[in-house]
DNA sequence: GTCTATAACCCGATAGAC
DNA sequence: GTCTATCGGGTTATAGAC
């Protein structure tokens, strides 16, 4: 290799992240990110595509950070209590990284091909409430919990409805409606 | 006024809600704008602050629709019924027009004391529901409900897990659960 | 005074030299 | 693999038309 690499692609992301979770996703600027780095407005083009492939891994990476966190957060629990404590873990890590957390949802297009760590993530809390809600109903019961995190945690981390907070409460009515009638079935 | 208008707000706003249907809200174009409606490139900043203000336009209106489609859904229905129904049509504006629903979902900064139309939305919410779970649960129960159907139109029309189509099912049994919960509180 | 148009600057992205 | 050059789009400042 006669040219030997200034950057790597663990570098660029690092910083990239560090600009994300700064100023939120739209402000991720890849001359910004190259400048930081000591590089040409363009370098970084050899390790990502585009701008959309760079958010893409940041989603990607918070993906992974979002897993240990509820894994974390389950380990020696079982049952309902270990889903409340996902839960709980859940909105934490939206609450504290709001722009991380924003990032990871709103990345709908992945390379086909790929497996992206929310893959992981579906698969784990597919794998706990199946243990609640049966086998058959294991995917129903994790778009109806998961649905129920990500829809209050968007509501409750836009400030949507100011004053209001109703994060906390809202979600733990609705978590635990959702498993009684998870028992159930 | 002196000087004629050679656009108005109101012809911005459509022109720049058909780029977002039809290519997402990240290919809005205030430049393709205003070339469509034959003006400077930058005639557009005499009406709206920014880009993200016209976005913030376009989010605005869609909500409106939204609100619109919901409230027509529930018309002449009670209780748990209206709901359903309320549920279906939701979920239908989701996936009819998903780049306009990803848009008025993804609006989490408005400029301080305006009235989005995402308010209506929750004050009809709110009201319906409160029927249902009694006053006292009415922002908890319109958390929980929302947050499900906006988790859920996220992941089903994200696409983000492939084949598996979950949104139907998922959110019947997250609804009806919901509804279990709430009559009993 | 009010609106439009020109010009300039920053950013994303591509092409080609080394 | 990195750099220089270049193009088109977003944005701002400012000059010009009425």
């Amino acid at each position: 290799m006669p040219y030997p690499s200034k950057t790597s692609p663990r570098e660029i992301l690092d910083e990239a992240m560090a600009q994300v979770e700064r100023g939120g996703a739209s402000r991720l600027s890849v001359r910004a990110v190259a400048a930081a780095l000591g590089l040409a407005p363009n370098a970084l083009y050899r390790y990502y595509a585009d701008r959309d492939a760079l958010l893409a891994a940041v989603a990607d990476e918070g993906a992974r950070l979002l897993l240990a966190a509820v894994e974390d957060a389950a380990r020696g629990r079982e049952g309902a209590d270990a889903v409340r404590s996902l839960a709980a873990a859940y909105l934490g890590f939206a609450r504290t990284r709001p722009a991380l957390y924003a990032t990871v949802m709103a990345q709908h297009d992945f390379p086909a091909g790929s497996r992206p760590a929310v893959e992981d993530l579906w698969d784990f809390a597919t794998g706990l409430l199946g243990t609640l809600a049966g086998e058959g109903a294991a995917d129903e019961a994790t778009v109806a919990v998961w649905g129920l995190l990500h829809g209050a945690a968007g509501l409750d981390q836009a400030g949507l409805f100011g004053g209001r907070k109703p994060g906390g409460g809202g979600v733990a009515f609705g978590l635990e409606a959702l498993l009684k009638g998870m028992a159930r079935s």
